[in-house]
DNA sequence: ACAAAAGTGTTAACCGTACACCCATGA
DNA sequence: TCATGGGTGTACGGTTAACACTTTTGT
């Protein structure tokens, strides 16, 4: 009831702590048993699934909004985050009253103007996330990046150009360090840029490469218990892998 | 005066045609005399410059006030459009009052308020061009990329991640589609490359690399007129030009 | 002992880069 | 005729891509 209360507030307030027709969604990317994750929210009234998002306050930086929303949902702090694009087809929340289908809003309710959409993807740890749902939805889960849902509006296809965003920076820019934890082995890094690639890579090649980047350290320990060759576990070195997002560097595969 | 009053009642009443919050900045690149130009506004009051932008009509596509407001201030069509970032420090306009400096204007309209910007930069045929003025501002006129003045703002900012995202996208997506006239000779295409990249480019390798992308064709006719021997004039093959522009290329200067 | 995964090095093809000479044109 | 810019090809070096065998471990 407390919390109805909360989310009905929300919904006819809102204006008075947030900017109009700006919202922020993101696309919060986690690897988990050799899979890319998508955190999803279930929505309270129709039970449709969607991005996780929200609003910008009034004197809030951008970027600031779409880090207090994902330390909302994700409650870590320091997650890599890229604003990715902007979305601004009028059209994008077009079934707005059936999906909110909250009672009293009318039409001009600030909630049900036209909101063009912040788009940022983030990078985070799965073992370390707690998904929290917020006060419009009831359930908050991860998705496997196969198997998404219809998501309401537009999120689909926010959702593959998060994607797209992130596959092609892997040219240009390491990662890993946001997803993995700590102590990773070389095939599960090689697992996440093939998944995240959508392609296999050449195992010899892929480790000649990485470690020419200079951002791995090899400890002396092995990740045991596996039912194979137990193999090396590695680390980033952190300065050298910041220095490596600063400047960027070439990949390619 | 007939001006004065549309600019005022635009400043005032805005917000009747206009989402609140949202504005669009475009930073138009042109090429001419072998130097990349940048489209710039003179604003009334200040006489400061800034990058021509606008607003977004309550039920107008994002990408298409950006593609009104290039036509506005270029008089052009079909102008290769792309958004690259969006500004969102609710700092950015923090001397508005002293720019706009017009009489009427309360703190609570609207466009006093906190404006989050969208940025686009367009390609545009130099010699096609007939800068055009707005309603709030005295004159429209290409600016050397080396010699930008002061802008309002954080345009100059705005200015240089335009041009960085430029020189990113030249190691994906062909350019000079847009910014060449029709037929254009291999050292213009040179310079133009050069002048985006800053930097100089071994000539052979150049056109080796350019003509190995196959979106080249080599006329027939030479350009005359200069003061050595004649080069040849080449075309963009539109439609290989547009497949390389859809699936990405490797470039790489 | 066997199946499955991990560690490792060599070779060939390709691409990028450096570089020099001849030709056409207007002054 | 000379100065300037344009047209063309080759050789070297580094990077990428293809590829196979041995080792370890649990079953």
């Amino acid at each position: 009831m407390e919390r109805d209360k909360e989310s009905k507030d929300f919904l006819l307030k809102g204006d008075q702590t947030y900017l109009s027709h700006i919202s922020v969604d993101s696309v919060i990317f986690g690897f988990h048993e050799d899979q890319l994750k998508v955190l999803l929210l279930k929505w309270k009234g129709s039970g449709q699934w969607c991005l996780p998002g929200g609003f910008v306050m009034k004197d809030e930086h951008l970027d600031d909004s779409a880090i207090r929303i994902l330390k909302e949902r994700t409650n870590m702090e320091s997650i890599y985050l890229k604003q990715f694009q902007v979305f601004g087809d009028p059209q994008r929340e077009r079934k707005k009253n059936e999906f909110l289908n909250l009672q009293g809003l009318t039409k001009n309710s600030w909630i049900m103007q036209r909101f063009i959409t912040v788009g940022y993807y983030a990078l985070v740890e799965f073992s370390k996330v707690t998904p929290e749902p917020d006060v419009l939805s009831v359930e908050c889960k991860w998705w496997d990046i196969h198997k998404i849902p219809k998501l309401i509006y537009d999120h689909n296809s926010i959702l593959a150009t998060a994607l797209d965003s992130l596959r092609r920076s892997l040219n240009d820019y390491p990662v890993g360090y946001n997803l993995l934890p700590e102590k990773f082995t070389m095939p599960e890094l090689q697992t996440l840029y093939e998944t995240i690639l959508d392609k296999a890579i050449d195992r010899r090649n892929f480790q000649k490469k990485m470690l020419a980047l200079g951002i791995l350290e090899r400890l002396k320990e092995r990740k045991t218990g596996g039912a194979h060759k137990a193999p090396f576990l590695y680390r980033f070195d952190k300065k050298k892998y910041e220095k490596a997002m600063k400047q960027g560097l070439k990949f390619g595969f």
